[in-house]
DNA sequence: TATTGTTATACTCTATAACTATA
DNA sequence: TATAGTTATAGAGTATAACAATA
């Protein structure tokens, strides 16, 4: 038995070097405020996509479809089903540019307003229950050095 | 045309309160890292999840199947497509577990370990690259800072 | 010719339930 | 009865190519 390696138990097992990596502890932590934030958002409709649309609508009234998309990374291809459902759950405005009829201008209606209000509160209130160890230099901190990495997309 | 609401151009068009949303900023980090990697690895074979269970059985030999999906959030249904995969193409070794026939414990092979080792010279260099500006100081502050979030998981 | 939105399609990741073989 | 791995399946997100209408 002392001749055998030791199999490894469930806490001794460890990342190798993952933990060392970057883009694995973005994609962790990315992942649990993904996942708390669905559980919080549960049951509105909002997934992180339809509120990532809803805030560039909201603060631009009449932008570009488009725009919002390339604001987002999301390719045109993929703009078409969540602006739809949002056109048909009655939250978006959709209307044809008139100085450029191919596209589309988008703005809030009063209930997507609402709706946008309301998921709003919730996501600050999920944020300050994940981040509630963290303080407002923590925050600050963290959103500077994301924005650098943010910064290097190409 | 004094009077109409001026249409958002691309330049003026702001992420309104998506901006100081940390869940958001973690989300086009992760995507920015996620995105360059793939490039970075273009023609290995190698995705980010594979690298994962890499690094783990890696640093692990013997370890468990279903302590690698939990260590890296990933339920065992879904273990079963990257194993296969790695185990097809001779870089996993995976035997049934003689303490428990139920179970797989799993090593890298020979050419696993040499996929291994030229991935991580990879990643490395695809890691340095977007983040040639952060310092060990700002590299070991961001990892603290997730790692705070990461613990957060439920 | 180039661009906007669209459709169709495919791939990855993720989530759930039910099955089998072991424990 | 509980657990490990599996299978089947479905929903999101994402990527590319081709089309119609318009520029």
């Amino acid at each position: 038995m002392a001749e055998t390696a030791p199999e490894p138990t469930e806490d001794s097992v460890s990342l190798g070097v993952l933990s060392d990596l970057i883009g694995y502890r973005l994609r962790r932590a990315s992942a649990v405020m993904a996942s708390d934030f669905s559980r919080a958002l549960e049951g509105t409709g909002i997934r992180q996509v339809l509120f990532g649309i809803l805030s560039i609508v909201d603060a631009n009234p009449g932008v570009n479809q488009g725009t919002v998309g390339r604001m987002l990374g999301i390719q045109r291809a993929n703009m078409v089903a969540p602006v739809n459902e949002m056109a048909e759950r009655g939250w978006i405005d959709r209307q044809t540019d008139p100085s450029d009829r191919r596209a589309f201008i988008l703005s809030l209606t009063a209930a997507g307003e609402t709706m946008f209000a309301r998921a709003l509160t919730q996501i600050r209130a999920h944020e300050a229950n994940v981040l509630s160890d963290f303080d407002s230099r923590d925050r600050q901190h963290l959103v500077a050095l994301l924005a650098r990495i943010e910064a290097r997309e190409g």
